[in-house]
DNA sequence: TGCTATTAAATCGTGTACGATATATTTATC
DNA sequence: GATAAATATATCGTACACGATTTAATAGCA
């Protein structure tokens, strides 16, 4: 069963069947199976089709999600950020500092407490929201999915989300 | 309606309810409630529950996700690797030299059409798949699901994400 | 008070990801 | 059969993403 040799020619189908159905020692899942798999591509496809979009806005796909945060709320620390969009600190530091020299936001140290930073919009960064307000439209129609399906996924996959990490601890 | 002071207090809930139901100029959605960042984050929670598992075998989750494509079948060229997991040749070509210093996979040239790249499971390679047999079930648990669901999700994710993929041509 | 433990960001190293470009090989066309 | 167009990888630059570690500040407690 360890076998060296290629196969090569035909019978390909025929052995991905073979696989599929009877076989005890190899996984007899395709990659296309895992629904891990469906996520990790989709979110790859997500994102290409925001980078058309978010172009436009000088933006990435996570500098976009820090920055809808902070349209949401104003003035949160790197830890509540991180904690919204399950991000370590070594993930946003260098993101926030990028968005700052864009001019989008102000990162200053707390003075009640100095060992957090907080991260406030700039006049230009709470102005980029006009500019991105039909970005969710134009999602919503290249899903080719309705509202209530993708609220109704929205809902599993966080779900799912939340199992996942409460299985890690 | 454009407003630059922040909330801060309470309220916030009912701000965001209100959001949700009138406003026309500010985006009207919290991060939490796109399905785009529940696809991301969920993302990123798969990939923890992984990291355990895959540390066992030596690999990363993307790497993990090669390997699956080589188990079930082999000898694959770096185009169809690609084609099949929605990379590009700028990620899987790093990659899969990883894999190959790591034993796991040979690369060579197709001696019939020089341009393309073939990978084989070393023998080491396929071994592997014996020690990755279970990882499936383990993800299964830390789901929290049933396989039902998982894969009603993974359709409707799948369909998502073609989708997203035909709209941007 | 003084010392330790905890907490919050930042830094560092490794590994994706991708667009743009480069290189090399094959195919198409004349 | 030489040249142009197309194809398959590889390379490069930028930006995540995270674990592990570091640094600095606050909190807890004898």
């Amino acid at each position: 069963m360890s076998q060296t040799a290629t196969p090569r020619t035909a019978a390909k189908a025929a052995a991905k069947a073979a696989a599929k159905s009877a076989s005890t020692t190899k996984p007899a899942y395709d990659v296309g199976d895992f629904l891990c798999f469906a996520i990790y591509s989709a979110g790859h496809a997500f994102n290409r089709v925001y980078k058309p979009l978010l172009d436009a806005l000088g933006l990435t796909y996570p500098q976009y999600l820090v920055m809808v945060a902070l349209w949401t709320e104003d003035d949160q620390t790197v830890g509540t950020l991180g904690d919204k969009l399950f991000l370590e600190s070594s993930t946003l530091t260098p993101l926030l500092k990028r968005l700052e020299a864009l001019g989008l936001v102000g990162r200053s140290r707390d003075p009640a407490d100095e060992r957090q930073v907080r991260v406030r919009l700039t006049e230009t960064g709470a102005g980029l929201s006009q500019k991105a307000r039909d970005v969710p439209q134009c999602l919503l129609a290249a899903s080719g999915m309705s509202l209530e399906t993708l609220r109704r996924l929205q809902g599993q996959i966080s779900t799912l989300r939340d199992n996942l990490l409460k299985s890690t601890g």
